[in-house]
DNA sequence: TTGAATACTCAACTTAATTGAATTAAATCT
DNA sequence: AGATTTAATTCAATTAAGTTGAGTATTCAA
């Protein structure tokens, strides 16, 4: 992630051919539920006997279970496979500069077992040992006979690299700069693992589980530390070259507006964010350190709270336009690490533009939705990135 | 493109792995220009038997040449291989509501024929019958023994699909609202058909002769009727989920700023685009009817374009710093139906934001690079389409 | 009850990859 | 200069994983 890799295009051969053929298979079994052989031979343009083959495979290492034969019509009525949800385990890792949250999705992505533990420094030397026994523990809270982990995924936060934004006031680890975390979480953990923003952990633990299940292109805006963006684009994450795509909380939204830790002017966090509101509502006496105190002042209808809620909905009906007419997706989802019910508000309260080209006559979901908020969201992404992974075929490109 | 086609994941065969493995050879051919069978074994990650067949098949279809054996170090000197310029040629066209042009590339992309067509309608019954005559006209003016035509890229203005931005003022064809343009071209046409918006065939013009031939991503502003964006990603091409992606000249850059004809007010096309520029100098007493107008008017240093190029610099600077924080691009490139030395002259005039994620110690390019320009920008894309398709592998998707 | 439709299996075949040994030609060593 | 090493390439045999076609089982419908 954190120097750009000039993608290498690879060819392919029977292995290849295979492992990529699973992927499919384990793709749409995942999208529609239930399949027969017949019917996935035909959803993958692949012979049956092929099919056959593949699935008889899945089977034997337990990541499809075989179902009941099921009479649709005519004909031999087709065994029914499904994924088997304790066919394997993902781990999935937010490092932050005080704390590690430790999450285990089982094969679907349904969390098994969270946990947060607190760290004295974020430097390497604590940060490494401390995730490789928070992820032990989290594998023997399972049992013995565990299924095998297919990874972990490792959220930090961004941007990766030395760029412009970094000293930004950006909440950063120390003593990762010259590192290259991938190598050494897979040194320590001894699984694969793959290292993301919290913004495109979020997404797609939003499409494995979440809101977004049956969507290909999304936008999700997660209220992290500042305000992160993943986006989804026909199934493919979108990194940019340096993995730092998604920077939202740094888009202009008003030239010339509020001073910006950043040093800019305008940029859409110092209005929309749990900073921001923090902000705001200290300011007005108000103490809103964390989600609690602002599920709290948003239980006895706080004024203040409403007025920061309109204040901020502005400009992001604004950002929300742009990422409306620059990605097209399908919707974007709200989420992330703010009390479910000021998202809704939030989102009551957008007044957005009416003229982009995601306002279509036959639209059937709405522009704005919610999605999956609280405090795990991104270590839950991480793990769902690991699933992920197992269902998304590329054969082409290797980091 | 018209509707959204819940894109297919399909599985793979031996033949789809020789598809795509002679992809693969292409890209590489494509990138480092003169490979040996050796070499191309390593980069794909293939054995040098199954590269020799390869080759062998692309070298009898005329695809690649054989050139000199080249001596480096020890050993055997390998046969060093090259796209063949002749192998094979694509077709371009853009469709706007009173012309068509029509352009002829060859294998690497270079510009074989190019010619402008008045139309009186842009109705599907006048348009498609003027561009199979255009098309076989381009065909015939390369002689008898032609290569073999990989497609036909077909440009038409955006957005597609009836959405919040359709008539407002954007030059739009009529009466082909509820057709599929690509199953009609493909019909007259009886070759491959491709259709896209102007911003992205623009984009892979540049990527595949431009500026750009070494980028994997960055974003490309494109001046045309209106402004748009064509952005590659990674390689990949972002399209959104209904095809209209990048629809930057409706992004807001100044909330409550000038009206414009979609109904908001602060859209960047109001400040930078051909018409924007019209329109100013036009206040002035000025006709900037097309790019000689400008050309002329920047040759004499006119003041009141210098007064617009300053104004138009600034919200595109803004909207630039946007781009780069939501796609982390490894550059800008400006393009389309400007003159050069305009483009020149307004990045001169930049004042980038200098807070965004592009903002790196370790960069070598400009964050802002002028790319082609001219009239047949996106015609010429449009074909370098078709070419990209050829090199690109894609196993897994299927539209 | 019989025939059509559908799911699935078995066995033979095909494609396109890999593997290992042999061949050629240049660079380096003695 | 001649021997040795290195690298590119081909030849022949093998292998992985797909396809094809024939045959069986099960259900629906006439």
């Amino acid at each position: 992630m954190h120097r750009k890799t000039p993608l290498k295009i690879i060819g392919s051969n029977a292995e290849r051919t295979r492992l990529h053929n699973r992927k499919v298979v384990l793709g749409h079994l995942r999208s529609h539920g239930k399949l027969g052989r017949a019917e996935l031979a035909r959803l993958t343009g692949l012979s049956t006997q092929a099919m056959s083959n593949i699935i008889a495979e899945l089977e034997s290492e337990a990541l499809i279970l075989a179902g009941e034969r099921q009479t649709k019509g005519r004909g031999l009525p087709a065994v029914q496979y499904t994924l088997n949800p304790a066919g394997a385990v993902a781990l999935g890792v937010e490092v932050r500069p005080n704390a590690i949250l430790c999450a285990l999705v089982n094969f679907l992505g349904d969390t098994l077992y969270t946990k947060r533990i607190h760290i004295e420094s974020s430097a390497p030397a604590v940060v490494l040992p401390a995730v490789k026994t928070a992820c032990d523990e989290a594998l023997s809270s399972i049992g013995k006979n565990a299924p095998p982990v297919l990874g972990a995924g490792i959220v930090m936060p961004g941007p990766f690299g030395r760029v412009g934004l970094t000293g930004a006031g950006k909440a950063e680890l120390v003593g990762w700069d010259d590192k290259d975390p991938q190598a050494l979480f897979e040194d320590v953990l001894q699984v694969p693992v793959r290292v993301e923003n919290d913004a495109t952990a979020a997404a797609i633990a939003e499409q494995t589980t979440g809101s977004a299940t049956d969507l290909q292109s999304f936008c999700f805006v997660y209220f992290g530390t500042g305000l992160g963006l993943g986006v989804i684009s026909n199934g493919e994450i979108l990194r940019g070259a340096f993995g730092n795509a998604g920077e939202l909380g740094h888009v202009v939204v008003e030239r010339g507006g509020r001073l910006c830790s950043c040093g800019n002017r305008g940029c859409l966090e110092t209005y929309t964010s749990r900073m921001a509101a923090r902000e705001f509502l200290q300011k007005r006496g108000k103490s809103a350190e964390n989600q609690k105190d602002l599920s709290d002042l948003l239980a006895v209808n706080d004024p203040d709270l409403e007025k920061w809620i309109c204040e901020a909905a502005d400009p992001l009906a604004q950002a929300i336009g742009t990422l409306e007419n620059l990605f097209d997706p399908e919707a974007v989802i709200l989420g992330g690490a703010m009390p479910p019910e000021l998202l809704e508000r939030l989102i009551a309260k957008l007044n957005l533009i009416d003229a982009t080209v995601s306002v279509r006559a036959d639209r059937t979901l709405p522009r704005v939705v919610r999605g999956a908020s609280g405090w795990m969201t991104a270590a839950l992404g991480a793990a769902a990135l690991i699933i992920h992974d197992t269902y998304i075929p590329s054969i082409s490109k290797v980091a």
